[in-house]
DNA sequence: ATATTTGATGTGCAATTATGCATCAATAAA
DNA sequence: TTTATTGATGCATAATTGCACATCAAATAT
């Protein structure tokens, strides 16, 4: 038989799940590579319906995008539906995704510069709260702010510009974890969204 | 690595799910097998956490036991449990299941003398259906009124036990199919419970 | 007591995933 | 325009599933 192509239906149904829920959290493959500890080449087969894969692989995406799999009757699937998308997965503008994402990349470059400064590590760890919250942070000014602060420091080792960074971001994540709990487990310490140029 | 006994946590409880589930349904591995299409070896292995295994072969197997697999945000999982606890797996009585077997097993063995009779056809696709429907069927004493009647047929081709045989089956069916409108789809036809012999 | 059923295991063997690596076209950013 | 990023593919290789069969011990049924 050929690589049958349409597969199943459900397959079709997950596939499409993750790959939703991946873009709702504003990670590229190569980012959620990195937190599910699947190959980006592997995922994309994945989310492309492509592959028969494994459970393991399915409950390590699932459970890096805050998924969970389980099985339910099926004359209760249509009530777990709408369960489902009332709790539904918290969506991320786009716009925040990105200025974070830079944000993050700018103060990940500073480190040639800064080396382990106290000031720069904290800087990266709070970067790394605000985007693991990000769904929360809904003022796109604050997030472009943001953003702004930390290309601004220059590369000459200005303490200034990099404290004055650093509390804006703090003050960001506190209105983050201030406005809720922040039950769920965070399995995960902090991570840097793009590339680990380590 | 060694086999790793204990794999995931997530794993368990799937596992745990589909073995729940297959019982709770009066159903035995090789039965599943016949209905998923899935080798009795590999359902033992797959109910005992011993495999990780593919998307297709889950699938296979939560179909046949009417569960649907679905992917939820994480922090609906607590309510999602409970409402699949509520619209729960119908239980089965054990006794009664396995009257049901031993009627269909009984029935199945008269083929050699009845051949295809039109009445001993209806007599096995109504015990297909009263089976299919077990998890409505409260009445012990009726179920085991059936299994009498059709284990007391000769094996000399006695018309009149068969169709006493018959009516009791059609009425039992009738009554389950008419408490409720039988809504959900009904993919599989009639099947035989225990072994073909054909 | 004897025969049957059920679930668990084991052994090859074929089919497929999973991974690491490279690459590429299309898109977005500098 | 030039450079990066993103998702999709390809390839070689190792690891594992899935399947067909065959048992086997324990529980059930006859």
């Amino acid at each position: 038989m050929q690589k049958d192509t349409s597969k199943n239906y459900a397959t079709e149904t997950i596939a499409a799940a993750l790959r939703a829920a991946r873009e709702a959290k504003g990670l590229t493959q190569r980012a959620l590579s990195k937190l599910a500890g699947v190959p980006q080449a592997h995922i994309s087969k994945i989310e492309s319906n492509a592959v028969d894969l494994r459970l393991s692989s399915l409950l390590a995406l699932a459970h890096a995008v805050d998924l969970d799999v389980s099985l339910i009757p099926r004359k209760a699937v249509p009530a777990v539906r709408s369960l489902a998308r009332t709790a539904g997965t918290s969506h991320v503008i786009p716009q925040i995704s990105k200025d974070l994402a830079r944000a993050d990349h700018a103060a990940v470059r500073l480190q040639d510069v800064f080396k382990s400064s106290p000031e720069l590590v904290q800087l990266l760890e709070t970067l790394a709260d605000i985007i693991r919250q990000q769904a929360r942070l809904t003022d796109i000014r604050a997030a472009r702010a943001l953003r702004d602060a930390v290309e601004a420091i220059p590369s000459s080792a200005d303490t200034k510009a990099l404290r004055a960074a650093l509390k804006r971001a703090t003050s960001i994540r506190n209105a983050l974890v201030h406005s809720v709990p922040l039950t769920d487990d965070t399995p995960r310490p902090a991570y840097q969204l793009e590339d680990d140029d380590a």
